[in-house]
DNA sequence: ACCTGAACACCGTTCAAGT
DNA sequence: ACCTGAACACCGTTCAAGT
């Protein structure tokens, strides 16, 4: 996309904001952080902002998808010697930022963008568990069953910011029935 | 509590700014009903809310409760002869108010209050879902660990708003591996 | 005791103006 | 093209004043 350097300069200053923007969503919530707030951490007017993003769900949605990418990147770079394993990493990453999960599922009501992300994300989420539960030896005409309970079961741990224990032993519950 | 005519009094348009509350707070949801909006709804001055309420958290939980209480009132007032109708009994009556579980979960982070709400609302979960299995027939050492499974899927579904033919597809899966 | 008008602090967003 | 100061609309909440 960016072809040249004025691009590529506009492009490295929305993937700075898009970075001080996670990690306030991160650390402060979504909601307690302000444009203003977000716009001294990149020290700029907060107005300047919207040069960059329509508004604060863009931006939201800037930093979902630039989230999701990481992960999905980190993904690609390991190898998974079990189904356990890769559920279990995939929640410990996902915890890494479980107020998104709970800012997402508020602004789902309210922003239409943010819903249609909302339905690609479910829907890769249920590509990935259909693959795993496949993997595992689940008969394929199981697998639609569970594949809601796994997803939201997992989206629950999260949002509920259980001790890695507790989540470790629901999670366990799960797979030892399923498997 | 309420002694003298002037404490039943208070204590009925306190009532009254509930149920506008809940109405509100489940057809526009909880960040866009306004203090406002509510005010002219009971036919009073926006800042009169405060002299019943200290603020919108404690106005929310006001609601949560009074929502709690009636849902129990029709618990006790039914016969259940199975479990799973016992569940989608539950189902269909929180899918009602799921607003309220996606803003209890967002002020969760930000509100002690709701957040002790929260907690008390899911050890009641606990126990009746324990009550549930045991009645099921589950082996009680089992029971623990699909106490949280049970809970997130049911919550899950709630606030994803699944049509109700998914919801009831996973909570079948659910009940016919544990039973 | 109960209610209100007016005001405050704050926040997302816009706009006209600068370079 | 990129950035800003000033302003707008709105919202939760407070406070001093009314009855």
């Amino acid at each position: 996309m960016a072809r040249n350097k004025r691009d590529i300069d506009k492009e490295a200053k929305r993937t700075e904001i898009v970075a001080a923007a996670h990690a306030l969503f991160i650390q402060k919530g979504f909601d307690e952080t302000t444009m203003g707030a977000l716009a001294t951490s990149v020290g700029v007017a907060p107005n300047t902002l919207y040069w960059y993003f329509a508004n604060k769900d863009e931006l939201l949605l800037a930093v979902l998808d630039s989230t999701l990418l990481s992960l999905h990147r980190d993904f690609m770079a390991r190898q998974f010697s079990s189904f356990d394993e890769h559920l279990f990493w995939l929640y410990e990453q996902l915890l890494a930022c479980n107020s998104l999960v709970t800012t997402v599922h508020a602004r789902v009501i309210v922003s239409e963008p943010v819903a249609e992300w909302h339905t690609r994300f479910h829907h890769m989420l249920d590509a990935m568990f259909t693959w795993l539960l496949v993997q595992a030896g689940v008969a394929p005409a199981k697998v639609s069953g569970w594949l809601d309970v796994c997803t939201l079961t997992l989206e629950g741990l999260l949002s509920h910011r259980y001790e890695a224990a507790r989540a470790q032993r629901a999670l366990s519950a799960l797979l030892t029935e399923i498997c």
